[in-house]
RNA sequence: AGGCGCGUAGCUCAGUUGGUUAGAGCGCACGACUGAUAAUCGUGAGGUCGGCAGUUCAAAUCUGCCCGUGCCUACCA
């Protein structure tokens, strides 16, 4: 028997079956490099419609994690995509540096070396901090880049760099000059000993011994005639607060009792006679707490009817003799206290929002060193976390109180000094929401912005419609310094865009330290007296800088424009970068700097859980990137619902990977097969066989809703429809039965031709179309076609199907050929059960048809299309619901030693079936 | 606690305006091939569509409640 191995076109490639990724993939990065695609790429497209997706900047200050690659894999599949669609997606990646998080990292390293952070002169703590910023911008830069992400890594920007901080401050000049930055008080969390606000990360709780008083609030004015003589009373830990009570809460539905006490404990500060009201789940705790010994309480009321009322300062008659608003709140509770809340709306979150929606004032009453105001009745002078006996002591000698006490408790101290902390209001800076109708403004450019998912919209809509003004000031030092001045007479901040614009080229040449460093003079120039103003030594809320990155990046770089075609990120930015973006751009330029938003999950771990390192359920892209290479991790990204939440894991990583081998070896068989393709094999689409016409419909298909597809961002369908492409129709079926024709058939045959000329077109399709996806095995890939390094894949654009292929009648009589063709394998397979036949060229397959059926397959290469050797087939005009009914048989004859078909040529001594000699006689 | 989401086979996902027996790929099991070979082909087993209750001739799909879960509500980014 001869061996006809060799008279075989058997595929042949360089492009291996087993990737290792992990070792390939910085060598094509490498070659990336060499050629310098990017550049390559723009100058290619410089006339092209742009497409910018302005990058959000991730915080430099560590390692990315598996959040970093997931959105910067999006927007890099995103930018690749649409540069396949021809277009110029310049893509300029950013940082964020300034921020809270930098400080404390330098300060750590102060306190590690026992230094104190306020001896360090504060430009050369940010010099610090941006030295650490830098160092991190590099390390994420690498990382980033060996995900495949492309961009202009050579020249990307920051939010620290001079220019940008120039810019950054050139739009906060917009704001003091359009009216709409105004000078305002917040509560802070505030620590007397630093004499700082403190964030909500500074802050520790230790157990703290407060004094606590029940004070009296007599009713003043009531729509309620029955408590008209009573006293509400109130329980706080924290006397120090009461000379800015403005008000008292109480909860509708809660139950209180009026109280007339009838006998009293020895040293009670209560009286007989005193008529009060408390909650009623509270009285038995309240009268044992304050010495009552017997009362009586037949009635009680709904907090509902205390609406309305208004009642006096406990020390009223001593220089509090302000109104004091009895008021609903939904905070109340009868946990503890009296179920009366004291609101010093200066003084806590829930009083100053309380207070905001009540229009009450909002007195300052504490310095910032932790003393009462000196111009305070009674208690001015007094410290506000020593002397709260003192204040209590004073307050009883004036009759304001029916019970005093002490509480052990959790507390708020500061990380640093462990002092105690207190809330303060300070004066801010804010950007209104109402003065320029920015509200108004934002809302009308969210309608007209395209959201990704749809529900972004609605979100974002909301948070805007409730949010109060931007407060954008922060008591730190690592930031663009708010440079404003302020006139120390009448406290209004100083309008002169002549004084900004000197502020902002010195900011362009020197950084925004120059604001430290230069006198004050400096600035105003020589129209203002410099004793009259004050410098502001606030920083820009992190916020506005990131808000403010569409000017200072799309508006100033020549290849970028403004506004940028879509903003990408997770979700969690609806608060962030979207929202702080937005607000930017409206109050300065009156539209959003996006004309879409997309947004995408959070990673959690394969059973859903949030990943912590608590739990030790984190998937590190590194690792991931080490164990099964980016790409892998790029189709994760593309294989995933990233709409919603993605999960990772080692199974979901695997399941990816098997994915990627169906790819990988769809190509490499691709590859196989057109190994020394001419271009002078080509074949003219109507002179190819049917199967072959259809194939190239399905590309057209696929060609069309790619095209959409990326239009619309929908990574996730493209990769879908591509995978179920390879999978089902080239694999499963064009493949599998096109073997004999590209193995077997004459190199000069039209059959085998046309074959290649399909797979031609199926390889520059698949390649063009995976090579946003899985950028590197493209790019190998085509390389390994093509052998020439400068014409890279990513240089090139989708392959386009022509529009004469598409042929939907074609396109449904081949799916019905298909849904017959699975009943004659299922046939088959029965056979193969008994043991009657193994390879399915064994079988001669035997079809009753029914008249639909019939007409479909009567013009078909049925054997061809089946991989068998022979089929009769009948029609059988009594099947109806029945569409075929198929019988196997072994196909009589002897197996060609070449093709393997079971012919009846091949008898005797004879090894070949005439195709085969036919094909071996001319070559 | 509120705002915005999510919950379909072991895994990743499809499921049109409600309309036959809820689909695909991978994995798994079994088998074939040994000329895509750590590949390829075939067959098969897997699901109370998170739960309960409604609306309807008909619900994975609409409504309500519940359970689970994520993001946001920070001088974090």
């Amino acid at each position: 028997m001869t061996d006809y191995k060799d008279t075989v076109y058997l595929p042949k490639t360089d492009f291996s079956m087993r990737a290792g990724l992990p070792t390939k993939e910085p060598q094509i990065l490498k070659l990336w490099e060499e050629i310098n695609l990017f550049k390559k790429l723009r100058e290619q497209r410089k006339n092209s419609e742009p497409f910018i997706l302005h990058d959000g900047p991730p915080y430099a200050n560590g390692y990315l994690h598996i959040g970093h690659a997931l959105n910067k894999i999006i927007k890099d599949v995103i930018n690749r995509s649409q540069s396949m669609l021809g277009k110029n997606a310049n893509y300029v990646p950013g940082w964020d540096c300034h921020g809270l998080p930098i400080e404390w990292k330098i300060e750590e390293n102060y306190r590690k070396k026992k230094k104190n952070k306020d001896d360090i002169p504060i430009v050369e703590f940010r010099k610090e901090c941006r030295d650490f910023a830098a160092k991190w911008m590099d390390v994420q830069s690498e990382e980033f880049q060996r995900l495949g992400v492309y961009g202009d890594w050579e020249d990307p920007y920051s939010t620290m760099k001079y220019e940008s901080e120039a810019i950054i401050m050139s739009e906060i000049g917009k704001f003091l000059m359009n009216g709409s930055l105004y000078r305002g008080i917040k509560p802070v969390m505030w620590s007397p000993v630093e004499k700082t606000a403190l964030a909500e990360a500074e802050i520790e709780y230790h157990d703290h011994i407060s004094t606590t008083i029940f004070a009296r609030f007599p009713v003043v004015k009531t729509s309620s005639d029955i408590i008209s003589d009573f006293e509400i009373i109130i329980w706080t830990t924290t006397p120090w607060t009461m000379p800015g009570n403005r008000a008292v809460a109480y909860g509708k539905d809660i139950d209180y009792s009026l109280i007339e006490v009838t006998d009293v404990g020895e040293n009670s500060l209560a009286k007989i006679g005193d008529k009060i009201i408390i909650a009623k789940e509270l009285m038995a705790d309240v009268m044992k707490e304050i010495s009552v010994l017997s009362f009586n309480s037949s009635i009680t009321l709904k907090g509902s009817d205390f609406a309305g009322t208004i009642l006096a300062h406990p020390l009223n008659n001593y220089g509090y003799e302000h109104e004091v608003l009895l008021l609903e709140a939904e905070f109340v509770t009868t946990d503890q206290g009296t179920g009366f809340v004291h609101i010093a709306p200066g003084h806590g979150a829930d009083d100053f929002e309380l207070g905001r929606q009540n229009n009450l004032p909002i007195p300052e009453t504490v310095s910032d060193n932790g003393i009462l105001n000196s111009d305070l009745p009674l208690l001015g002078g007094l410290r506000v976390l020593k002397d709260n006996e003192i204040i209590a002591d004073i307050m009883h000698k004036h009759n304001a109180l029916i019970g005093r006490g002490r509480l052990n408790h959790s507390y708020p101290h500061s990380w640093r000094s462990k002092a105690p902390l207190v809330f303060r209001t300070t004066p801010q800076w804010f950007i209104s929401m109402t003065t320029t109708n920015l509200r108004d403004t934002s809302l009308k450019a969210l309608s007209q912005t395209t959201f990704y998912p749809p529900q972004g919209q609605n979100r974002l809509t909301k948070m805007i419609e409730d949010r109060p003004d931007w407060c954008i000031s922060r008591q730190r030092a690592w930031g663009v310094p708010l440079a404003i001045f302020v006139n120390k007479k009448t406290q209004e901040p100083l309008r002169d865009q002549e004084v900004i614009d000197r502020i902002v080229e010195v900011f362009k040449t020197d950084g925004a330290d120059a604001w430290f460093e230069k006198p004050s003079s400096f600035f105003l120039g020589s129209k203002y007296n410099p004793d009259d103003y004050e410098a502001v030594t606030d920083i820009a809320d992190v916020w506005f800088d990131s808000g403010s990155t569409h000017s200072f990046v799309l508006e100033e770089r020549d290849d970028l424009f403004w506004p940028a075609s879509l903003y990408l990120e997770g979700t969690d930015q609806h608060r962030g970068w979207f929202h702080s973006s937005l607000l930017e751009s409206c109050g300065t330029r009156g539209r959003a700097p996006y004309d879409a938003v997309l947004t995408h999950g959070f990673v959690l771990d394969q059973q859903g859980r949030k990943m912590s390192k608590s739990l030790g359920n984190i998937t590190a892209p590194q690792k991931v990137i080490n164990e099964f290479g980016a790409d892998i991790l790029r189709l994760w990204v593309v294989g995933s619902d990233y709409y919603d939440d993605l999960r990772i894991g080692k199974e979901i990583l695997i399941r990816h990977s098997d994915h990627y081998r169906r790819l990988r070896n769809t190509l490499r068989y691709l590859l196989g097969a057109l190994n020394e393709f001419d271009e002078k094999e080509k074949i003219n689409f109507t002179e190819m066989p049917e199967l072959e016409q259809w194939v190239l419909h399905r590309v057209s298909e696929l060609s069309v809703k790619i095209q959409e597809n990326t239009e619309k961002f929908n990574l996730h369908d493209i990769y879908l429809d591509i995978h179920n492409f390879c999978t089902i129709d080239l694999s499963a079926f064009y493949f599998d039965i096109r073997k004999d024709t590209l193995y077997c058939e004459d190199s000069s045959s039209v059959e085998r031709k046309s074959c290649r000329t399909v797979m031609d077109i199926l390889f520059k399709s698949l390649t063009t179309w995976l090579a946003p996806i899985i950028c590197f095995t493209a790019e190998e890939a085509w390389q390994s076609r093509y052998k020439d390094s400068e014409n890279s894949v990513h240089l090139q654009t989708y392959f386009k199907g022509d529009k004469n292929w598409k042929n939907d009648e074609l396109g449904k009589k081949w799916s019905d050929i298909r849904e017959l063709r699975s009943f004659v394998t299922t046939s088959i397979e029965e056979k193969r059960k008994v043991g009657i036949l193994g390879s399915s060229l064994q079988a001669k397959v035997l079809i009753e048809a029914n008249e639909e059926s019939f007409k479909v397959l009567q013009d078909v290469n049925l054997p061809e299309i089946f991989i068998c050797s022979d089929v009769h087939m009948d029609l059988n005009r009594n099947l109806s619901e029945t569409k075929i009914k198929v019988n196997i048989e072994l196909a009589s004859g002897g197996k060609c030693m070449r093709c393997w078909k079971i012919v009846p040529e091949v008898k005797n001594n004879i090894e070949l079936c005439n195709r085969c000699t036919k094909v071996l006689k001319f070559n």
